[in-house]
DNA sequence: CTGTTAGCGCATTCAT
DNA sequence: ATGAATGCGCTAACAG
């Protein structure tokens, strides 16, 4: 910028301000300064930009993984709202460890961001670092993992129906002992989506057995494992209905693993946004979300918050719906 | 910092220096500083020091889309190792396009990040925005979908072999019809997978067609259709090997809408990181790239360069070797 | 070991 | 419509 003042004869802060399209600066120079940066590829320095506006354009995702098709596609709607809002994404990944949730949470604070949207990680039961966080400015909007610690907006899906009609789903098709892998108790998600489970139970005259619900853990050879295990001692299991994707792909692979025919023997519902790849199996029926526009909600309202330089408030929150997804089938 | 400095009495400087650690500051007043640091929950302006040291702690990375295990198993590694060496990793998505990829390089020039890892648009031909990002300092890895045109290291798989092991596969199964879906005459990728493909069919003394040659385009419906008529046109095609995972799924709707069965009609192999989920449909075989240890060690290359700031050399080159992967056979 | 000073690149207030 | 001066929060060179 020092280069462009001296070289147009001109000073730094007439060339900041034509840079800006200020409507203090007349035309021609406001166009002899473009064109002179455009040829010099002069790009400004974003970070003493941030260090003069307190303001970093920059807002943080917060997500147990991203290999996940749910996460991958809400940070595609996530990416699209931020560039339009000229808008840079940092990204971390917690993998659903609370350690690391709250080592991020610790490099968040200081306005590295201006805002964050974030999906808590299942081991989470403890939201001080949270708390902190969040007294240190940033606007944070939650999404799918929510913490309600917090008085902000959430974008969420309409999990406690997609439950009950998951369940329905399989004493529609025959089920009476149906499992169901729960992600964690500590995750709203996880508790709304066994209450939908519970209450179809019930009100189709089913008996809830508390011993059918296996609490998911972070390794997946692990629920491969417990899930076989169940399946062995609780032979009259003949339908799983886990509450994300993970813990379907390992009840799919239990099953395999036992040789129980699915879904002769075993049928499987389950969260997933396998998308296309699930439409490669007619066996495993799923609960898709809207992952692309939950990401891109909560985006929007973010940004739009800090744009206005209003708080979030609570009642902004968003509910989405659910799709029950069956593969039409195949082609004879 | 200036509040830690009054209440602690001491220079700006001095916390300043505490926080670094630095050797020139008794060890009780670094305490000091800490405790009260800790206790006012201090952090850091992360700006003002990248603006300072002109040395932001942040890469950035490019790639054409995150809702693919390709790429968001190599975020995954790039993730975890900026982490451990204490950087923020910024996220763009191409889409594929080239005006897109070409914006981006924009934001980029002008210090937001030390270094850069990226896999190229397929359809990118014109590497003129690259060179002008490159002219502005930052250190670039090109991993996967690379590009010649720069002077820096490159992180890839041996794509050649690949495609010929993938050709032979299909051919020592009896095809002898096999067309190829190319993911884009721009990228290298696809002209060595491509070259694996034509001197595979050389060795087995089959004549190759440039008619059972596709170019994927950017819309998976669009790539879905032309496979189809490939097939109509083409009834005697019994083999098709996808050079992307987006290209092996499009073959695998086509077929199923025409009621080709597969494998018994037409065989499919593809480039694939669907992992787990490729595990449920055995009809689709895989080639399956390393894809976390990818984005691993290009990070590695780059955050090395970064610290020991030295340049990139091309000779840091990597070849990782992708897989052939057949699903076990279901367990009866 | 600690304090003083200067300046990173930019945006803004005040003056002209 | 433009320029001069100030400071964002931090680091580093220099002085003691």
């Amino acid at each position: 910028m020092k280069r462009l003042a001296q070289e147009l004869n001109l000073s730094i802060a007439t060339v900041s301000r034509a840079l800006q399209d200020s409507y203090e600066v007349s035309p021609q120079t406001k166009e002899r300064v473009r064109a002179l940066a455009a040829e010099l590829n002069y790009q400004p320095n974003a970070y003493a930009s941030s260090l003069r506006r307190n303001l970093s354009k920059t807002i943080g995702v917060v997500i147990p993984e991203v290999n996940n098709h749910f996460f991958s596609l809400a940070i595609n709607g996530i990416e699209e709202v931020a560039r339009q809002s000229g808008y840079h994404v940092l990204i971390y990944l917690s993998h659903d460890d609370y350690e690391r949730e709250v080592d991020i949470t610790h490099y968040l604070t200081g306005g590295r961001v201006d805002g964050l949207l974030m999906s808590v990680a299942s081991e989470t039961r403890d939201f001080d670092h949270l708390l902190k966080l969040y007294a240190s400015k940033p606007a944070i909007v939650f999404f799918d993992r929510v913490c309600d610690a917090l008085s902000t907006a959430q974008v969420t899906t309409n999990d406690y129906e997609s439950g009950y009609q998951a369940t329905q789903h399989l004493i529609e098709a025959g089920c009476r002992h149906i499992a169901h892998l729960l992600v964690s108790g500590n995750l709203s998600i996880g508790r709304m989506r066994m209450q939908g489970y519970q209450t179809a139970l019930h009100d189709h005259g089913i008996a809830f057995d508390e011993t059918l619900v296996l609490s998911g853990d972070r390794d997946d050879e692990r629920n491969t494992e417990r899930v076989m295990e169940l399946l062995r001692t609780r032979p009259e299991v003949d339908g799983i209905f886990a509450s994300v994707e993970r813990l379907a792909i390992s009840s799919y692979q239990a099953c395999n693993n036992l040789g129980r025919a699915i879904p002769d023997q075993v049928k499987i519902i389950g969260f997933s946004n396998l998308g296309v790849a699930a439409l490669l199996d007619p066996a495993l029926t799923t609960i898709t979300q809207p992952a692309y526009e939950i990401g891109r909600e909560a985006a929007r309202i973010l940004l739009h918050a800090i744009e206005k330089k209003k708080p979030i408030l609570p009642s902004q929150s968003l509910v989405l719906k659910s799709e029950l997804f069956r593969r039409r089938s195949t082609a004879s």
